[in-house]
DNA sequence: TTTATATGAAACCTTATGGTATCATGTCAA
DNA sequence: TTGACATGATACCATAAGGTTTCATATAAA
């Protein structure tokens, strides 16, 4: 089955798939790991991932029995595509993300190796 | 009552919310306003705009009977530091939204009272 | 003051959402 | 092959969400 696409707003709804999505920012997870971080049952959880994969915010991928899911970052381009629309409106607060984005490219070039593993 | 904070990713799930964040953008404008450019009744029109206001990403005034809803940039922030979490797994994707900052910057200086309509 | 207008609020309906429990299926390991 | 394990899928439940209608209230205009 195709994976219904989605408004990748709604994936981020929900205050557990943006947890679950920080985690999978540390690393690529099965969804019995993903679930060791909630209280919630694991049909629970996979439910979540079932609503983020269909946002496209992560991508799933078979190895054997288990399935490892991980962080999809090109799925968040629809939120910032969305949110440039407002640009000449905030350009303060995009002078700030500016200025982060250039602080974080100056500690890369520290830690050029600063990598998560899968 | 105090508006009840809410998360923005919550307000911004429903479509129909982020396409009245794109009308107030334009101007403010009253609930009656807003109700206009859809094809729902005022009541449920009030209720995104309640919804978006307790997302903190709207701000409401009082001119006589008339309510004027107003978008809150600094209501987006809440967003912004939450997609700052990823910036080090996502550094190509900020290159691109850093020049796209710097293209609307040098936008505005050439075009310094540029509006958009729908 | 009377009437029209703009909003507020409540009751109600339908569907979506977030959760559970249970069972089926596919794969790994003895 | 057999048993354990990771996931898939379904049924079910309670509540939230998005919408409507209706009525109340506050302000504007005659």
């Amino acid at each position: 089955m195709p994976p219904t696409p989605q408004s990748p707003f709604r994936a981020l709804a929900d205050p557990t798939r943006r947890d679950i999505l920080k985690h999978l920012a540390t690393q690529d997870m099965t969804i019995a790991q993903v679930a060791q971080n909630f209280d919630m049952t694991r049909a629970a959880v996979k439910k979540h991932l079932t609503v983020l994969n269909d946002g496209g915010l992560i991508t799933v991928r078979a190895r054997g029995r288990e399935k490892i899911n991980a962080i999809n970052k090109d799925g968040f381009a629809p939120i910032f595509d969305w949110l440039s629309y407002f640009d000449q409106f905030w350009d303060d607060k995009l002078d700030a993300l500016k200025s982060a984005i250039e602080a974080t490219e100056a500690k890369k070039k520290d830690r050029p190796n600063d990598q998560h593993d899968d």
